[in-house]
RNA sequence: GAGCCUGUAGCUCAACGGCAGAGCGCUACACUGUGGCUGUAGAUGUUGUGGGUUCGAAACCCAUCAGGCUCCCCA
């Protein structure tokens, strides 16, 4: 051990296990995505750092992504996020994009930060954004993406909820207490930060802000109070649409939501495990309006939410929900008698393979009984011996692993008996 | 960037200053044309890495790497 290369700090090494767990999660993404008419796409993984510089600010980009000197002296980073280039892969083809745009990706993510539980230096993300259309209907469907996905990996509404808030409901209820908009994103950190404070530093924190008494009093009413979506048109539209869209069991109004991110504007939502041992969030989102303007386009309203593959693979398998890992793709082994039928055994796992089987035949001579031991191990369900009666005879000797029945057949009925029996298999 | 905990056989862990062990897994045999179950036997190792203290270190000290928890951050 002493002289092995480790692997790069945070980086994920997907043993064929780890693989189908991530596979899992694409199909069922890619699935809950094109269920809404989403069209799958993708970014650069290298971005020159200027992209993030202009938004998320230097002193972020520096310290928590991976950035270096490329061998021309350009600075480039490993994308740590995908919604800037979706902004200026956006802004590009403005004119030529058929709007409304459903967009969604799957892909890899780095960042430089601690790796704890849940989270990774390096990350696989689900992106999912609709530009052009701007509505509380609009931010409805996104949730009902997301909600889609957590019922179709089994994830009940008892189990994992999507928690709902409005910027432009806070902001007014901010101006409301007299908070002025200079004091919005502080009072949003603050707000954030409730649940992980003990009370008493919460309030001293908020008097640090400037808040007084009478200030902080009705912050915490208004945090507390969770029939507040009612004075929002927007909330109000967006839960009717909900409940159409047959996601509303999913979704909660909580004004505790705000998100760190400067460039939401309107709804903003988080979806969490309510049961499991992980606090993080499975996934979040919101309305952005003024990303693409930012990036040089025409303004362009956009929703849209992202949901990283660590925290949800942590939960569908804490929560049982991941499928049983199946070894090998290949249902079939054909096994190899002794050296004089090594050929043999080929030629019948070539023609299975013609017939459009997937087949592993035992690549060298070896006791029967070790290769029927690597059926077990990996899970086959039929393995086929030619010995040298069966090779005299035109036969082959159909195994049934599950059940331990075994049945000689004449080769040219080989297939069809295979399929027959992989049906009950 | 800060604090704390952990690192011993392939895996999960014990030994906590005095011979490095167990369970599972692995290999062989019972069963030379057949896996799972059972029984018997066997092999495990630079105790993460580097240094120090000591007659003696897996254990104590320092450094370092990796993982975990918390703070920070969370685009």
């Amino acid at each position: 051990m002493a002289n092995k290369i480790q692997a790069v700090k945070g980086t994920r090494e997907f043993y064929p296990e780890q693989m189908a767990l991530r596979n899992f999660i694409y199909e069922k993404v890619r699935k809950a995505s094109q269920a809404f008419g989403y069209q799958e796409w993708e970014a650069p993984f290298i971005e020159t750092i200027d992209l993030y510089a202009a938004k998320s600010g230097e002193e972020l980009v520096k310290k928590q992504s991976f950035t270096f000197e490329d061998r021309g002296g350009d600075f480039v980073t490993l994308r740590p996020e995908l919604t800037p280039s979706l902004a200026r892969m956006i802004a590009a083809k403005q004119g030529e994009l058929t709007f409304p745009v459903r967009w969604w990706s799957f892909g890899p993510f780095w960042r430089y930060e601690q790796p704890q539980k849940g989270r990774t230096r390096e990350f696989f993300q689900w992106n999912v954004d609709m530009l052009g259309v701007n509505s509380p209907e609009a931010d409805a469907e996104l949730i009902a993406v997301g909600a889609a996905f957590l019922r179709s990996v089994g994830l009940s509404p008892e189990r994992a909820l999507i928690y709902v808030n409005n910027r432009r409901l806070m902001d007014s209820e901010f101006d409301a207490l007299g908070i002025v908009p200079e004091k919005r994103l502080e009072v949003s950190n603050l707000v954030d930060r409730r649940t992980k404070m003990e009370p008493a530093k919460w309030d001293s924190y908020a008097f640090d802000l400037g808040l007084n008494q009478s200030q902080l009093d009705g912050l915490k009413d208004i945090l507390g109070n969770f029939d507040l979506w009612k004075k929002s048109e927007e909330l109000t539209r967006l839960f009717a649409t909900l409940e159409a869209l047959g996601v509303k069991e999913y979704v909660k109004f909580d004004p505790n939501i705000m998100r760190g991110l400067l460039y939401y504007t309107g709804t903003v939502f988080e979806a969490f495990d309510t049961s499991g041992s992980l606090k993080r969030a499975i996934f979040g989102g919101g309305r952005y309006d003024n990303l693409l303007a930012d990036v040089g386009g025409q303004p362009l309203s956009g929703v849209g939410f992202a949901m990283g593959d660590v925290v949800i693979g942590i939960i569908l398998q804490e929560a049982g929900l991941v499928p049983e890992f199946m070894p090998t793709p290949a249902p079939v082994l054909v096994t190899l008698f002794d050296e004089s039928l090594w050929m043999k055994s080929f030629e019948l796992a070539a023609e299975l393979r013609t017939a459009g089987l997937n087949v592993i035949a035992y690549p060298e001579p070896a006791k029967l009984q070790k290769q029927f031991k690597f059926a077990d191990k990996m899970k086959i369900k039929l393995a086929l011996v030619i010995g040298p009666d069966e090779a005299e005879k035109g036969l082959a000797v159909i195994k049934n692993l599950g059940t331990g029945e075994q049945v000689q057949v004449k080769r040219e009925a080989l297939v069809n008996s295979i399929q027959e029996a992989l049906k009950n298999a």
